[in-house]
DNA sequence: CGCCTCACGCCGATTACTTCA
DNA sequence: AATGAAGTAATCGGCGTGAGG
């Protein structure tokens, strides 16, 4: 067993054998998946903070001194995976084998890609509805711009001919707006926020 | 039963890295 | 060539849940 206080905070690949950074994949299936994910990555533990590949022939995702580099996806990878997150936004760990198999991944690497995207999905979503929002904002407001205005143009009406406009407040007794009482002027408030 | 612990999956926030303008 | 912005893989810590003791 390896000493969890020399592997703290490496990388995922050799912090996952950590319990203090780590705290899942404790079940058959999932040292499965951990054996499967160190065999593919043929890690060699140096130091604490020193780790490095041992196939010569891959330089790809090489560690040292604790920093990560970053795997990119191929389009074919991408695509799959898109077109499986089309079918479902979640995966059980079978699904999830499989498409890592199927894409020589890492299960970890097919959970991280579906949070990740399902965090993107949610982003996007929370964009629109922030439109959606701002454009009923900006009706609103120029609705109440334009409330507002009339009420101006019915106060200097009833100043200019007080008599005429009491009868015809007598004969409106809807605001058309918002169908609230109008009558006597005390129920009808306009709130101008700007 | 209620409780505790553990493993697990998910999420939000963040970091670290790559790519592109 | 240098650089900042955008995109994204990966990490971290927290929370909810279900199983088992």
């Amino acid at each position: 067993m390896i000493n969890p206080q020399l592997l703290g905070g490496v990388n995922s690949s050799v912090s996952s054998l950590s319990n203090t950074s780590v705290k899942r994949e404790r079940d058959a299936s999932s040292l499965e998946e951990e054996v499967e994910n160190l065999e593919t990555k043929k890690v060699v533990l140096i130091s604490p903070k020193v780790l490095v590949h041992n196939d010569d022939d891959d330089d790809e995702d090489v560690h040292v001194y604790g920093t990560r580099k970053k795997l990119r996806l191929t389009k074919e990878q991408s695509d799959v995976l898109e077109d499986s997150f089309k079918e479902h936004t979640t995966l059980n760990s079978k699904q999830k084998r499989d498409l890592a198999r199927r894409l020589s991944l890492r299960p970890r690497q097919v959970e991280v890609w579906f949070q990740n995207r399902r965090a993107r999905t949610k982003l996007k979503q929370t964009e629109v509805d922030c439109e959606i929002l701002r454009k009923c904002y900006e009706d609103l407001k120029e609705e109440n711009r334009r409330l507002n205005k009339e009420i101006q143009e019915l106060k200097s009406l009833k100043m200019s001919a007080p008599f005429r406009l009491q009868l015809s407040a007598a004969t409106l007794s809807m605001c058309p707006s918002c169908e609230r009482s109008t009558y006597g002027g005390s129920t009808n408030r306009i709130f101008i926020t700007n």
